[in-house]
DNA sequence: ATTGCTCCGATTGTTGACAATCATTCAGAG
DNA sequence: CTCTGAATGATTGTCAACAATCGGAGCAAT
């Protein structure tokens, strides 16, 4: 039985991917608003659908709508990204504790290959790749996985990561961070591999802090 | 100028409304699937804006969608409510460190104020009114607040103790767990006073780690 | 008896028209 | 000249009809 090629999917389910990735890309700028009816005839749908794709956006926390008035999407400024940052830090850091108490030896060893490929990457063509090929998201992705906990994995795949995409597509991201944050990973996944709750915790909350540090003071510096 | 006694809201997030407390209630019971038609005939408003709200209930986490089959009332079994309880850890114990962090002499205060009437509330009436009639909801909502973070807020209030109320409205609640909830939280207020994030962190992760304990116990015990 | 197929009813997905609301503009009074 | 406010255009909210899809009942063949 010959599987269909296209999975067949929703209009607004399709219109919501659509959105998502004009928004994270900038496509669709910070704050600009979403015009329903221009954006149904541009992507050849009706309304309706259109309407349900926006009020999904709305629950991933990339539109903000008000009755009425339309919906914008969201304006990323620092203190959203400050914000955003420390959610993180509780997430990530719980889902590191999680995975270091849960993942299989297995899944351990397939965590190490990750960062092998990614290190080969990086010396082959750079550190700056390392970010925008968003190889870095392979890696928190596989530790929120690890976690095993369902609810997590949704918060911060379905949600906070689409914020962070978007924030790295827009802001040119400082190179010379890669090399500490491989070292860093390596460090993280050592303690899971040990499964050390405790510590795999505290060494994300330090990396994401870390990187929510650099991230102001390049901000600040560079306006 | 009088300002206007009811607020204009649009059919559906009235409809929102409506559905969000039917199934915290249980009027809506668990796996329930919720029929468009139904739902608009009953509330006396159209499809359309049944099904937007039904959207919006899938970003609270509150029902689970699945294309071309409807919507179903999300169900919280054991493994639900242990991932939940993490994550709520983990949330609630950055909103504590954060609210250590900000808050204002004359909040701590109101704090303070908060659970004396609690006190005086379970000394009147019972340990049992104190669940019961969300006295311990009000001092977590008011540390969420306290932490300045609007997206943690969000994610607190308008995501978690949802499924936590619709959780407490399940399953009678112990009420000998209301002393030593009354304690650990003038223990967490205390650090939050001292501006001891630390503290306030370990406490409450303490204080919730607790209390899934006596939940998880009591749900084996009776079934 | 069980497996597979077809048809049918019920439910969800989609559409275009209609109603309500908001923002802007422009006229007129002070 | 400024401010108020009423008309107007554009945009969002709502509705009811139509199309697409899924699940199950019933029947036939092995």
């Amino acid at each position: 039985m010959p599987t269909p090629l296209v999975v067949e999917k929703t209009l607004s389910d399709k219109a919501s991917l659509r959105l998502t990735e004009a928004i994270i890309t900038g496509e669709l700028q910070q704050g600009q608003k979403l015009s329903e009816a221009d954006l149904a005839t541009r992507y050849g749908i009706s309304r309706g659908p259109l309407r349900e794709a926006i009020r999904e956006l709305e629950g991933m926390r990339l539109v903000k709508r008000v009755p009425h008035a339309g919906a914008r999407v969201v304006k990323l400024d620092m203190a959203a990204l400050a914000d955003l940052y420390r959610v993180r830090e509780a997430l990530e850091g719980m889902a590191s504790r999680m995975a270091a108490e849960q993942m299989s030896e297995q899944e351990v060893n397939a965590l190490v290959g990750l960062l092998d490929a990614h290190e080969k990457q990086i010396e082959k063509s750079g550190g700056e790749s390392y970010f925008q090929s968003e190889g870095d998201f392979d890696f928190h992705f596989h530790i929120a996985q690890g976690s095993r906990n369902q609810m997590l994995i949704d918060l911060l795949v379905g949600e906070l990561y689409q914020l962070l995409r978007m924030c790295r597509y827009q802001t040119s991201h400082l190179r010379n961070r890669t090399h500490m944050a491989l070292k860093q990973h390596r460090q993280i996944v050592e303690a899971i591999a040990d499964g050390d709750g405790d510590l795999a915790e505290l060494l994300m909350r330090r990396h994401i802090s870390g990187a929510w540090k650099s991230i102001k003071a390049m901000m600040e510096e560079n306006k």
